[in-house]
DNA sequence: AAAATGACATGAG
DNA sequence: ACTCATGCCATTT
C-alpha cells in the first residue's frame, strides 16, 4: 500500500479541523480549499472518516456541508451524540442542521 | 483491473 | 426557490 502523499492530505484536514475553535463550525468546501481541492469535499468527507481513533481525537461534529448540515452525525456514534456536542458549544441546531451558520462559520483560509 | 460507493459541491433546468 | 445531473478523490468489493 502506497497510504503516503494522500496521507499527508489526510493529515492537513485533520490538522485544520483540530484548529476550529469551539464553539465554531466549518464546511468540508472549505477545508477543500485550504488543501487544495477546490471540489474535493468528498475527499474530506472521507478523511474524517479515517479521524476516528486517531490521536489527538479530531472535532469532526464541527464539520458540516455547505448547507450546515451534520451529515455525519451517523458516523459519530450513537443518536444525535453530535447535534448535542454542538448545542453544547452554544450552536444552535435544529432538525440535524446548524442555524446562523453565518454566524457560526469558521473559516481556515480566513484564519490561516 | 474495473465498477460501485461515499460524512459533498457546484451548475443547469 | 427547488430538483436533477455531473464532477472530485480515495477506498472497498
Amino acid at each position: 500500500m502506497k497510504r503516503t502523499d494522500n496521507q499527508d492530505l489526510y493529515e492537513a484536514i485533520f490538522d485544520i479541523v483540530r484548529l476550529v475553535p469551539s464553539g465554531r463550525v466549518t464546511t468540508y468546501g472549505a477545508i477543500a480549499a485550504v488543501i487544495g481541492l477546490r471540489s474535493g469535499a468528498r475527499f474530506v468527507g472521507h478523511a474524517l472518516k479515517h479521524c476516528s481513533g486517531l490521536t489527538p481525537p479530531v472535532p469532526a461534529h464541527r464539520v458540516l456541508n455547505s448547507s450546515g448540515l451534520l451529515t455525519g452525525r451517523h458516523h459519530f456514534g450513537p443518536g444525535n451524540e453530535m447535534q448535542e456536542l454542538l448545542e453544547k458549544e452554544g450552536i444552535k441546531v435544529i432538525d440535524n442542521k446548524v442555524v446562523t451558520l453565518d454566524k457560526y462559520f469558521w473559516d481556515p483560509l480566513k484564519e490561516l
